[in-house]
DNA sequence: CTGAAAGCGCTTACAG
DNA sequence: CTGAAAGCGCTTACAG
């Protein structure tokens, strides 16, 4: 690789001036600028990001910590955050942390020690956790994570999703609203659905499980024997809500006539499916992107705001 | 942050001395690294990457480049790499090149800008990108990508799962296997097919679309009316071959009575659906994880071999 | 507008 | 076994 030495020799100008040049700074003269460019681009310089944090301005480089990348929810997370950061032209650092313990004592330190300019925070993390992140420094923003200390956050609002949700279930007639959950989630879920049918006449039901096909499944079969009267399912998760549907059919409900499911997460899943399953989406993509252009303008200096971004209705098939 | 010069005051120890230490020379007493360990233990340090890359190192990080980190198929290979890079500790940088082009244009010199180790490259590349690759002079190694220059490569045989697919259904009874695949896509598929059935009585059919739920389900509903006798299908795609099952299944054929499918991937969409979906799975976690192990020998110097991976038949219910 | 110099935090020959 | 010094490739006050 070329160095910024060899792109002033090759210019004629001192390394400083080329430095300079190549930044834009104000104090250059148009004609120096243009022959500095012309030699960097002549001898395909590229900068040494490593050289350029040491003094001074940082790499640049944003890490990008989900809890589990495999995950077909938080990749598309992390792809949000992907493309907002190579559209800034920083890189993206990976890291996966599926506790918050993990996160603590290996990734944080982790990334400081690489040097990341900030970090974009796609995982639940607990108030404990967001406070020391914000001690340490280190420029973050949550993405899809409430904000619980200072740090800003985007994300979308669960009880608003659960709400409305229950909500349409209710007005296209369910007399039951089941909802799908899983043990220890953010109870904001709960509240929704009862606020929603609230003086409708309604009643809502609970049933929790861990977030999995099969365990929706098993939830699904033994919900069959116990369906009286039109129904709706809110479920908290794909897999879930698929898990139900599947073993509700099989067991000889129809959905959605019978029972109508409608799951607030839109993974693949909810497409690759028949019928498809109706989705109050959650706006990953773009809650990755915003929370790493938010940060990218935090580490600027500038202040930010927390966001909450509006989930979308859906409708396929698996509602009327 | 605490710096190496702290480290060393508080230790009682030259800098120089200190940085031996802290790498476990072999040229430095026990009792001093006891004591210099101690003293960076003690102020938290953390070594300072970028330094250490500028001063002749390297960060050590490495590159991890998908086509797409929202593909269900491609964030489970990023997640091995990721898991091996964060068992080696070494930071790892995450991009997406959705072509040649861009990968050549974009990726490679950030990869080389930003100073990285080297690159896992889990997307398909051409020969001419990998060969322009190897003359950048980057480490890398290939995942789940045919090597075709002088990369070394991690990757499952596309040719033997085809072959053996098709086998199993035709041993299962069928007398026609359809081949659904995407145009343009490695010819291995058709090739392993058709030397399965060579001489077994049963024919061959190729239909190709777009990889996508809806692409196949178009192809599965005018398929079901010229099914004549039992059926096998060797879909290239998880989402493809759901398509074509549920479209199957909504004209009245019965799976995987009248039609067996079985798919080449192996994703969350395999068992988050009913009947479940019979895959000759890629180890696409395993071929990501031994990418990054390779990629981190070949870094330190020592020479690293081509591996292909096993697929494994996982039969659920879309077979019989 | 441009140059000479210091410095970022490390590692690693080179002495001792 | 340890220390003093040079150097990695940049950026940025400080002079001019």
């Amino acid at each position: 690789m070329a160095t910024l030495k060899e792109v002033a020799k090759l210019a004629g100008v001192n390394i400083s001036t080329a430095s300079r040049a190549l930044n834009d700074s104000p104090s250059i003269s148009a004609a120096t600028k243009v022959r500095v460019r012309q030699a960097a681009e002549e001898l395909g310089y590229r900068p040494n990001l490593s050289a350029r944090a040491l003094s001074g301005k940082g790499t640049g480089a944003i890490a990008l910590v989900v809890s589990d990348i495999m995950s077909p929810v938080w990749n598309i997370l992390a792809g949000g955050a992907c493309d907002a950061a190579s559209a800034a032209s920083v890189p993206a650092l990976l890291y996966c942390a599926e506790t918050d313990a993990d996160y603590l004592d290996r990734v944080l330190p982790e990334m400081i020690s690489t040097g990341a300019a900030g970090a974009v925070l796609g995982l639940h993390l607990s108030e404990e956790a967001q406070r020391k992140t914000e001690a340490s420094g280190l420029p973050a923003v949550l993405a899809e994570c409430f904000p619980l200390a200072g740090l800003p956050a985007v994300y979308s609002s669960r009880y608003d999703a659960a709400r409305e949700a229950a909500a349409y279930l209710q007005q296209k007639g369910a007399k039951t609203v089941v909802l799908v959950t899983v043990p220890g989630f953010d109870m904001a879920y709960n509240k929704g659905c009862a606020d929603a049918l609230k003086d409708t006449g309604a009643r809502l039901r609970v049933l929790t499980g861990p977030n999995t096909y099969q365990a929706g499944f098993a939830l699904g079969y033994s919900l069959a024997d116990e369906l009286y009267g039109p129904t709706g399912i809110v479920a908290v998760c794909d897999g879930q809500a698929l898990g139900v549907q599947h073993a509700l059919q099989n067991r000889g409900v129809r959905v959605p006539q019978d029972c109508a499911i409608l799951s607030l997460e839109d993974s693949v899943l909810a497409t690759a499916t028949y019928p498809g399953l109706t989705t109050m989406s959650k706006p990953l993509y773009r809650i990755g992107a915003k929370a790493a252009e938010k940060l990218l303008l935090k580490i600027k200096g500038q202040p930010v705001e927390s966001e909450c971004l509006r989930h979308t209705l859906t409708v396929r098939k698996s509602t009327l």
